[in-house]
RNA sequence: GGGCGGUUAGCUCAGCUGGCUAGAGCACCUCCCUUACAAGGAGGGGGUCAGAGGUUCGAAUCCUCUACCGCCCA
């Protein structure tokens, strides 16, 4: 089928499910090769795909690509990321568009409307990864909240947490009341903006609490702060102080009672202090001190004691401890207290300032430092390895630069703030002790098999809850996986997570095994009456389900067995019960006994019966069990309680994207994937998430697996609009990678993102550029439907191994040159230089296959002998080849489509053919300077046309006069093709060509020739425009002459610059030569 | 305040470890619908490589300072 026209459209969206139904990007951990991985950066699961994610995946996948044409067993792991805070945004805004508040909601069902939400988006995605091409193997693709890398996030917080990296402290943190939650120093943003700096008097007192008259002044940019102020700070050698520190002053409009943080008192007068943290220069010298309220306050009152009085809640609304300031925000509470100051005559002034405002970087809220009790890693142990990792050059850098970003920030790590007030997300796998107050870190090491394990795993990512029933445990287990939709949730585990067959999990096992492992919990047929004393009841059939009780049984029986098991009992169901009553009913045989009565057939006043009753004998009415549940027991590990209660936080997205390039290999596991990619061999990522996630991968990677996470680490620029403004929605100068792969195709976009991938560089992109690079698209199709057009017209053979053929000079250059671009591209590409091999491809194949080669098999093509058309066209055919393979990392749609009509394809898809070898017996210097030097000629004769005006259409006379022997053999050997080129009527090659006067002459250093151009001649015009050339070259001649005569550069320079220098000076002078020659003819015809 | 980067043709940018009469694409000018391609072809104009100084036989490239622009961190 020959080619027609190019529409990137119709070729694209088919290969890919080609290539995915060929599974021709699936990697097999037992291929022995070696091995090339790369992770990719999971994108949020929130919104689009925009630019940077296409630049980023075309990258990739033009590495990915290469190595795997190389025979590397290459993998290119895709997934996503759950993002927390993000998507939990998204779906409360979609949800208050609908009127439903998250609180009123709840956590569970909340959850439950993102869990439905998230694979819409995800999906979305996921099409338009693939609509770019990435070469990506989605059989493993993984999802940071996905079964196997929850277990991952448990597993990895329970060791953190169990050797010390991970605590919980009160700390100020920076809390976005907003959404209610404290966020890491990396989500805070800092703004420039105007604000005002209020000097406030605070009246110093007496030992008696009056007020002296002094006073001492403080400045803030909050004055609503200072309702939570406990001291008053000055420097120790400021003169001004001395004799008040060890004083009070009464702080203004405080009330005289506040409650610190952990339920103590704290007065309204607060002492002066002295700490050197105060700098005498600022302001006035004296600081107040805020230490619920400002992290430098917060170190200040730690040193002195200080107690932590906290102001507002998590709306930033003031609360109790700002007396009549209670239940403004934060802001109104500000204009009121600048105003009651003002009053009170103790706003002294009012500057205005610029300062920098902290943002949540999601909400966009004014972030409030505020002292909360959080999660911390101290990531100060954990970053020594990191920086030896990157310094030794484990890890590498590129561009290099950014290596000292990673360093600096690492050498200053401060604790990370891992605990968010949100729900999506990987709940912290602690739960307290409400006895002891223990916490407790649980992960399925705590239990024995692998069906345990995997059922607390499912309890700990809150698909069941503790107490589950069979049928809610069978429903998760034989559903669809949400990360792998060919697999049910049971397969997941089997086949990812565990990578063993769960037996006891099977359908037919599962009751068999439940009942054999789990304490059973009877739910009685009662239990939602509110009147409902539970416990009891509750602990009776509980005993007799279990076996621990016979069907039937004496008082006594019940209670020594009640005895044996109290303490369980009461815990395992003030749990399930949520609180229990009536214990004291145990406490004696006759209270017991008359209890048991009283709900006995015949026996009972209220109506409710548990059991029948014959001689003293009880037995339990089994038609009171309305379902049992299995109760997944989890005990305290300090008292062994079993009322724990679990933690309500959610751990940062990052801590889990830290796991990434591991936990999506199987880690924990001991996987072959584990064994075969990792450490991955290459991370591309965005500068803007170097410490976000770069930097906590490698923290995370060296700790867990003593192995660094990847070895290199390619920093790609952000992509700038033309003018180089970020892109952004309400900027509207968004450039979406969608719309731009329908207009001009994904191969267009591919190529342009890499051709502007320069290293150390934001990219500027336009459409215009895009443009431009699917001419180049264009360019290739129709040259490609040329080779092929007239392959189909040949009736000979098209031979595969061209160094059979009788080779004539063009085809030397052409192939020769082509090794030597496979050798620069495979240099550009080896360093991550994207945009030189993009460009090197494009140069080769444009401006040397297309505007020079094609030409010149015209003729033989046209109307060659049959073995002239075999030899151009073999060779035509098999520099395409070539080129469509060099071409394919950036371009893999065109190029797999031309490919397939290839005579001479050797694979079933270019996606897996070989990358081409250089090879050093087709490099030929001789062919290729004569071929160079026959285009400098040609392009001299077309100048020369133009000066003189002849139309590109009309044919002249051209006669040319060659060098040597050599020369003129290659030359008569490409007359055809020469003339077409010159469009010549007549082309004359002979060395012994006379001196042709009367015409217009080009000069090269092959030969000259002379241009018949009929007489339309202008000798002065032709005079000028060789004086011109002189002149050029002289100055040319005299830049060479002055390096040459310089003893130094002859001595000093290297010897190979030196002779070439002289070549061109050989060179140069011949030419001045001829030029002056032809000067001498013409002011011959003048005179 | 600390750090990093940028400044090369009208525009957007290449120019790796110093050897270039400083390149590309777009835009511009002239000519051409020649049987792969007008999404094209041929030819052409356009830059004291931000400024100053230094190192060197040689600097757009290395060093120092200055100016302006950007980013990151505090």
């Amino acid at each position: 089928m020959p080619l027609s026209e190019y529409k990137s459209n119709l070729i694209e969206e088919k290969w890919y499910k080609e290539w995915l139904k060929n599974n021709l990007f699936f990697a097999d951990p037992e291929n022995p090769k070696e091995s090339f991985s790369v992770v990719m950066p999971p994108p949020n699961v929130t919104g689009k795909l925009h630019i940077g994610h296409a630049l980023n995946m075309t990258l990739q996948d033009i590495s990915v690509r290469y190595k795997r044409m190389k025979g590397f067993n290459t993998l290119w792991l895709p997934g996503f990321d759950h993002a927390g805070i993000a998507t939990q945004w998204v779906v409360t805004r979609q949800l208050e568009e609908q009127g439903i508040n998250r609180f009123d909601l709840g956590r569970e069902k909340f959850i439950q409307k993102v869990w439905e939400w998230v694979p819409v988006a995800r999906d979305a995605i996921k099409k338009q990864i693939e609509r770019l091409g990435a070469s990506c193997d989605w059989s493993k693709k993984r999802f940071t909240l996905d079964e196997g890398f929850a277990r991952a996030v448990r597993y990895a917080f329970s060791n953190l947490y169990k050797n010390g990296y991970i605590f919980k402290a009160p700390y100020i943190v920076n809390w976005d009341p907003k959404d209610r939650t404290a966020i890491s120093d990396l989500e805070v943003e800092y703004e420039e903006e105007n604000g005002y700096l209020w000097h406030i008097k605070y009246p110093v007192v007496d030992e008696n609490g009056n007020e002296t008259g002094e006073f001492i002044v403080v400045a803030t940019t909050r004055p609503e702060t200072m309702l939570g102020d406990t001291a008053v700070a000055v420097h120790p050698e400021d003169e001004r102080y001395k004799d008040l520190v060890g004083k009070y002053v009464k702080l203004p409009l405080a009330p005289e009672k506040r409650i610190s943080w952990d339920g103590k008192e704290v007065s309204n007068l607060i002492p002066i202090i002295a700490d050197d943290y105060v700098d005498p220069e600022y302001g006035t010298g004296a600081v107040k001190i805020t230490p619920a309220h400002d992290p430098n306050d917060f170190e200040v009152g730690k040193r002195h004691n200080l107690p932590l009085v906290i102001v507002m809640d998590e709306s930033a609304v003031m609360n109790d401890n700002a007396g009549k300031y209670k239940g403004l925000d934060r802001y109104e509470a500000r204009n009121k207290i600048v105003e009651d100051l003002k009053e009170s005559g103790l706003l002294e002034k009012v500057e205005n300032i610029v300062h920098k405002v902290g943002h949540s970087q999601r909400s966009g809220a004014v972030v409030e430092p505020y002292l909360s009790v959080q999660w911390f890693v101290d990531t100060k142990k954990l970053a020594e390895d990191a920086i030896k990792v990157v310094e030794n050059e484990d890890i590498k850098f590129i561009p290099k630069q950014w290596e000292k970003t990673y360093l600096n920030w690492m050498k200053e790590i401060r604790e990370w703030c891992i605990s968010r007030q949100i729900w999506w997300g990987h709940r912290i796998p602690v739960w307290y002790c409400k006895e002891c107050s223990n916490i407790n870190v649980f992960d399925d090491n705590d239990f024995e098999t692998l069906e345990e394990k995997t059922i607390f795993n499912i309890y700990g990512d809150t698909r069941i809850s503790q107490f589950f029933s069979y049928n809610e445990l069978s429903d998760y287990l034989y559903s669809q996986n949400f990360t792998h939709e060919d697999k049910t949730n049971l397969e997941f585990y089997e086949k990812i997570v565990f990578r063993k067959e769960l037996n006891g999990l099977k359908k037919e096992n599962l009751k068999e095994f439940l009942d054999k492992t789990y304490k059973k919990i009877p739910v009685l047929n009662s239990e939602n009456d509110e009147h409902f004393i539970g416990f009891p009841p509750h602990a009776v059939f509980y005993l007799v389900i279990n076996g621990l009780l016979p069907k039937s049984f004496t008082v006594d029986d019940l209670l020594e067995t009640y005895k044996k098991y109290e303490k369980g009992l009461k815990d395992i169901f003030t749990v399930f019960l949520n609180g229990i009553k009536k214990t004291e009913i145990f406490e004696n045989k006759e209270t017991l006994k008359q209890w048991l009565i009283d709900h006995s057939y015949g026996n009972c006043p209220n109506g409710r019966i548990f059991f029948s009753e014959v001689d003293g004998v009880f037995s339990v009415i089994e038609e009171n069990i309305k379902d049992v549940k299995y109760f997944i027991d989890l005990k305290c590990k300090k008292c062994g309680s079993r009322v724990l209660h679990q933690e309500e936080d959610v751990l940062d997205t990052w801590f889990s994207s830290a796991l990434w390039p591991f936990g999506t290999l199987g880690w924990p596991e001991k996987t072959p994937e584990l064994e075969k990619y990792y450490p991955t061999s290459l991370l591309v990522t965005g500068f803007d998430i170097i410490f976000f996630w770069v930097a906590r991968m490698i923290m995370m990677g060296l700790y867990f697996t003593k192995e660094k996470p990847f070895s290199d680490v390619y920093i790609h620029a952000l992509v700038r609009d033309e003018k180089g403004e970020k892109m952004s929605k309400t900027k509207g100068n968004v450039i979406d990678p969608l719309d731009m792969a329908e207009k001009y195709g994904a191969d267009s976009l591919r190529f342009t993102l890499a051709a502007l991938a320069a290293q150390g560089r934001d990219i500027r992109l336009s459409e215009k550029r895009i443009e431009g690079y699917r001419n180049f698209a264009n360019k290739i199709w129709n040259a490609s439907k040329y080779v092929l057009q007239n392959v189909e017209n040949f009736n000979g053979n098209i031979v595969k191994d061209i160094t059979s053929l009788d080779l004539s000079a063009e085809n030397k250059w052409i192939v020769s040159k082509l090794q030597k671009t496979i050798s620069n591209l495979e240099n550009a590409i080896n360093s991550y230089r994207y945009n030189d091999y993009a460009n090197g491809a494009y140069d080769f194949f444009w401006h040397e296959y297309c505007d020079w080669y094609l030409e010149f098999t015209k003729e033989r093509v046209y109307k060659g002998s049959d073995k002239d058309k075999q030899v151009a066209l073999s060779t035509l055919i098999y520099v395409l080849d070539k080129s469509l393979r060099i071409l394919h990392p950036v371009m893999p749609f065109i190029t797999e489509e031309i490919w397939q009509q290839l005579p001479i394809k050797d694979k079933d898809y270019l996606s897996v053919a070989e990358y081409p070898k250089v090879d050093e017996n087709l490099i030929f210097e001789n062919e290729e300077n004569i071929i160079e030097s026959l285009k400098e000629l040609i392009t001299a004769i077309r100048a020369a046309r133009a000066e003189f005006g002849v139309q590109p259409s009309q044919k002249i006379n051209i006669y040319i006069k060659p060098e040597n022997e050599e020369i003129e053999k290659v030359l008569i050997s490409l007359k055809n093709a020469v003339a077409n080129l010159v469009k010549a009527d007549k082309l004359e090659i002979s060395r012994d060509l006379t001196e042709m006067k009367n015409m217009a002459t080009a000069i090269s250093s092959i030969g000259q020739a002379y241009l018949d151009i009929a007489g339309a001649i202008d000798v002065e015009k032709e005079l000028e425009r060789q004086e011109k050339l002189l002149k050029e070259t002289e100055k040319y001649i005299s830049i060479i002459e002055k390096k040459l005569s310089n003893e130094n550069f002859v001595k000093k320079a290297p010897p190979h610059v030196v002779e070439k220098e002289k070549k061109n000076y050989e060179e140069q002078k011949e030419r001045k030569e001829k030029i002056l020659k032809t000067i001498e003819n013409l002011k011959g015809l003048v005179s």
